[in-house]
DNA sequence: AATGAATGAGCGTTCATTCAT
DNA sequence: CATGAATGAACGCTCATTCAT
């Protein structure tokens, strides 16, 4: 029931936008009535947080992979093998990506990336760590805030509304290089 | 009129947030009726996009300042002076920033952005071809693509969720290196 | 739910008039609250409609009847017979006929009669082709036109402002000999 | 200044319709302010009504002009002549015809045509005493009643909806036949 | 006299939420 | 458990009318 309603809410997403998603129309495209929406989420509030929710989650199992194999690859590589997963993880989920990123009011629902840009901050440290390792903690705390800004924003450029003339692939190199340019000060660390 | 009801939009915006903003609300705490509002904008889109128009046009003058002053300097002083005045600008319309870059449906409005991006590209791309002459346009093309997405972002998060324990001043330093690392490949045209 | 939202419009219909029907009113007449309007019907001027039909087809099914038994008699009887049940019907119809005879704006909801028309017209062409087979197809379609108003104004006026110091029936009667006058132009057809 | 308010309400009527009447506009079209209106008027219903009384005195001028040659024809071509006068005189106020009987509420502003109908009743009684002098008091008041209808909705059918295929003269001779043959029982009074 | 900015009750309509069945 | 009819506050917007200037 709660799987129904929830792929239903994705496609009233898909099809009528974040301002076109109401209760009542979910429930009717999940095919139950609204008093069992309601049974089995609090509100409308909580029926989109849990969307958001398993879709973050979603991508955080690809992200968690690609990390795990990012850990014995050369700094670039590394990152460049996360960024390419993330963009594939996102674009899997464009439809509530985009209505939660540039749609829905972020206020109220936050978005998914929260949860991904954790995780990722999480062990970008240790890649920090490892590859720069006399970089002073606050400085490398201020580095790490601001890559993940840019990760998440290219990716989401790249997902969402690529530039055109250029491929997906050029895209994620640049990225990556800016990334490990951006994270690693010392040259002889960037493999 | 016109600008007390921009201020009481503003005030409901930072109240309220964007789901907040209703029409008898905003002339509510203008103090003045429905009917008045409806007098000077043509309907509520009218006025959010009147506000949006405002902000954006305050920070690009400020931006255009920024923008001529930092052609005379060292690249990496001129990208970090325009980092510099587009946070404080920024800072100055926290509610709207807030309200229209955080809550608003993009899809409805577009935000603030998007006008200081275009400029913003505009500038760097002569930046781009006085430093790094030898780039190839699609190229070129790419890297401003991102480094506009690494501006925005970094000024953005810089404005409104700081990361604690770093003075402004350093993040500003951080992404102007970051940036001139991204859009100059060639470390002889880095001052 | 729908008779008693409909039982509430005639209601505010006969206490308000047609520029006082509002669909708050007629839902709080009704006991109900406007949501529940919005179930039963598609928005105002559905309601408005659904009444005009059901009026409408009450109308039309005594009529039917009465040109029904009207075909078995001589004509000047079948023609009275006609009036005076249709006469009875409007006066069923009071309120309703009120209302979007004379007050509501024709343009939009057209009325009850031009379908009560349709229908006696096409019955009076039968009637004139056996009583004046020799009349011309145009100079008859002419007659018909101007019986259908003599018919329909009559039978409204009978209904909603009959003049003082004579009976229903005499007026009845004269209607039925101007309409039998006007459409048999042949002396010996009139029975 | 009334005049330009009472041309700029036509004009108004004829472009917007009964519904797209506001007293904004009016003034607006009238190139004065609303206030001014005020002054002039009491409120809408007041304009509405001087507008519909200045019509039907323009009507009552030429009817009376009619009615006057009428009586010094035969019986028929007298009510010919009237009969050809009304709709002339209705077609050149098609605009406020249309919108005073066909859209605006009828039980708000009543219509242009009842001090028609009391002028033309007036006339009629005098023309029936003449022409049918044994006729009772009673049945000659109820013959007149309904002949106004005939008469009135007649000419507004051939003004406002004129049916196809026959010519405006054919309908109105026949609308003459049927007026005389209702109103004058005794077939020697028809000259 | 004339203006027109200001008013505010009221309109048609939506939708998150409840609860008797 | 599930239903879906019912709710009613709130929304965006209109327009006849007023009144300080």
């Amino acid at each position: 029931m709660i799987d129904r309603l929830l792929a239903a809410t994705t496609q009233v997403l898909d099809e009528r936008g974040y301002a076109g998603l109401s209760t009542n129309r979910v429930a009717e495209r999940a095919g139950v009535s609204v008093g069992s929406l309601y049974r089995y989420f609090a509100d409308k509030n909580d029926l989109i947080e849990e969307l958001r929710t398993r879709s973050s989650a979603d991508v955080l199992t690809d992200l968690t992979d690609a990390l795990t194999a990012a850990v014995a690859m050369p700094a670039r590589d590394g990152v460049r093998h996360v960024l390419a997963v993330l963009v594939a993880a996102l674009k899997r989920h464009r439809a509530v990506t985009t209505a939660m990123i540039s749609e829905a009011p972020l206020g109220a629902h936050g978005n998914i990336l929260p949860e991904v840009e954790r995780q990722l901050a999480q062990v970008t440290r240790i890649f920090v760590a490892v590859h720069a390792p006399h970089l002073e903690p606050a400085e490398a705390g201020a580095r790490i805030h601001l890559a993940m800004g840019v990760t998440l924003n290219a990716c989401l450029r790249i997902t969402l509304e690529p530039p055109p003339g250029i491929t997906e692939d050029r895209l994620i190199d640049l990225t990556a290089d800016l990334l490990v340019l951006g994270l690693l000060p010392d040259p002889l660390a960037r493999a």
